[in-house]
DNA sequence: TAGAACTATGATAGCGCTAACATGATAGCG
DNA sequence: CGCTATCATGTTAGCGCTATCATAGTTCTA
């Protein structure tokens, strides 16, 4: 059996949106014109230009950007990188590059690897098979294979959240600094068992550096820095169950530094639950600034970190990068704040 | 100045990046072989696919899903719009999408409209320029424009959050019965003047549902409805604003309902900071069933949304679609659950 | 054992767009 | 006035992949 019409070429119908060509027609001039009308155009005269845009609203245009994309060799894709959705840590940084990019025309890809830096590594590639632009990642640790694609895509690379000896360029604060900096408050405060409590500090390894920041302070002082560390992420739950570890396995503490302000808070309304007397029956410190710290009484002492400005000023970077300009300073700390509340 | 080499033809050049020729080179197969043997396993033998997959990665092959895209005419985004990223209910219904498709290899694009419907139409066509796979957008309000793209793409369309009139799929609960169920429940306790507060209910317009059903209750029952609208939206800091704002306009009040749990929370915390009996001298409801709510004191009447599971619904909902399976019921009711707790 | 059905592979022609080069018209300059 | 510079537009050839059709070999069926 032959085809039935053997003259009939090949078919394939993409879409069956209208394509540019199809604009193109409509306003009378080649789809090269059509294309530099919507993408440039200062290249194009203002009447050709008019003309060409009403066929685009005419015909129901919507470019394709796949196409775009393959034709160009670049996206307007910026990947973001996050550990945890959970975390509204993340969620704020996403935030700023969000506002950030979205306001340049540029669409985020986001990527969750869930603590798990072999995640990470498939999602670059995934994101480097579509082309993206730029990536944006939470974090230094990836595994070698990842770290070699991120160091030959050439393309800006971001690592945020912490500073180090980043791939290209780096916008954070240094956690072990952020670490030290709650150990000597709760040290110059007078107390001197103090616990550290943190949840899964192998994933969540900026908890596990700001706790070796603290250690450091504590043994420089002569004093033990016991740790105890709970299975759950950051949570409410997780932090409630916290305290009642650290009671049950040191009732002296004095004071308790939480890997974060879920922890932290937590404990807080557990310790209110409980009749607890805070701090003078036991002092609890958080890390994050999370408005919920603020708001408790006694406000929870914690440390505070611009988390929107940081993804603001890892977009910025990015951007100014993709504009051409060289960019020098590809360290950025945007530091951190101490904020003392009455919880210790 | 002629061109250095005539003869040589017109260069572009991609992205340097090895390409699936160059794989099917090395692998001794032809291209559609080896385009084969990574997307379609089954259709090559296991043979060849072993040596295709030793030349991806002997010459570090990272597909092209541009290229893959356009050829194909599909890519596996899946477009997911929601008005904010503050709201930790929107994060949620995100992570129960994310969690579904990203299993079965499908990429998430992220559009935040702001609570603005003039974005999302601006998002709806970006995102169909990617000829994303499927659209999910939060909510059954669009511009008309966009409801015609919607209509008209030919792509599954989940509206999720809320139930109603929807385009195609839906998976959302019922928010002016939730609103009806917590007025029930206030008369029932036996608060006759209850006060409702929301937060720019004209965009958070499904608040304004709940208060629809808030107010027919109480109406019903013989009693009247105040409302007072705050200016920003949910906060802990709005909350306890709106707090003090109901007790200088209606000193009498006996309980409050207000239009979600950040309102509710930084209103019950704010009390506590003012030494006001909760519910004695006031009562305080909510909405969303946040964890903050339950580890308060007294904790949080509110009602409970199953926000990660509409997302894995309306995600599963899609993924049947996309299988090819017709689905037969095109709205799911995903309920709520009325939490009473010791603030009313 | 002829024919159908299936398996494994390949050749070819796009998908819809834009980079690179080309062209013709007009303006600017000494 | 000839020359270059600039502007507005067009022609052509891909970008890297996959849909479609084609082909040869193998297994199954009656």
């Amino acid at each position: 059996m032959s085809n039935q019409d053997p003259s009939r070429t090949r078919r394939r119908r993409g879409s069956a949106q209208p394509t540019l060509k199809e604009v193109a027609a409509a306003a009378g001039v080649s789809s090269i014109t059509a294309s530099r009308a919507l993408n440039a155009p200062e290249r194009v005269n203002e009447e050709t230009r008019k003309r060409v845009l009403e066929a685009v609203d005419r015909v129901g245009y919507v470019p394709n950007l796949v196409a775009g994309s393959l034709a160009s060799a670049r996206s307007r894709f910026i990947a973001v990188i996050v550990p945890s959705l959970a975390n509204a840590v993340f969620i704020e940084v996403i935030r700023g590059l969000q506002a950030t990019f979205e306001a340049q025309g540029y669409q985020i890809l986001l990527g969750n690897t869930d603590y798990d830096i072999e995640r990470e590594h498939r999602l670059v590639r995934t994101f480097l098979g579509w082309s993206c632009s730029a990536l944006v990642t939470a974090g230094l640790r990836h595994t070698p294979a990842c770290r070699d694609l991120l160091e030959h895509c050439d393309k800006p690379v971001m690592e945020v959240m912490e500073l180090g000896e980043a791939l290209d360029l780096n916008v954070g604060l240094d956690h072990r600094e952020a670490g030290r900096c709650m150990a000597r408050h709760l040290l110059e405060r007078g107390y001197r068992r103090i616990v550290y409590v943190g949840a899964c500090l192998d994933k969540d390894y900026r908890a596990g550096l700001r706790f070796d920041g603290h250690r450091e302070v504590m043994e420089a002082a002569g004093r033990e820095a016991p740790l105890i560390e709970l299975d759950r992420l950051g949570s409410l739950e997780a932090g409630a169950a916290g305290l009642d570890r650290v009671r049950d396995a040191y009732p002296d503490a004095e004071a308790i530094h939480f890997a974060n302000d879920d922890l932290a808070a937590g404990a807080l309304l557990h310790g209110f639950r409980l009749g607890l007397k805070v701090p003078d029956e036991i002092a609890i410190a958080g890390f994050n600034g999370l408005a919920l710290g603020q708001h408790l009484t006694p406000r929870l002492t914690t440390i505070k970190s611009p988390r929107e400005t940081m993804g603001r000023q890892a977009a910025e970077q990015i951007l100014r990068r993709l504009d051409g300009k060289r960019v020098t300073r590809r360290q950025c700390n945007v530091g951190f704040e101490l904020l003392v509340g009455e919880s210790t």
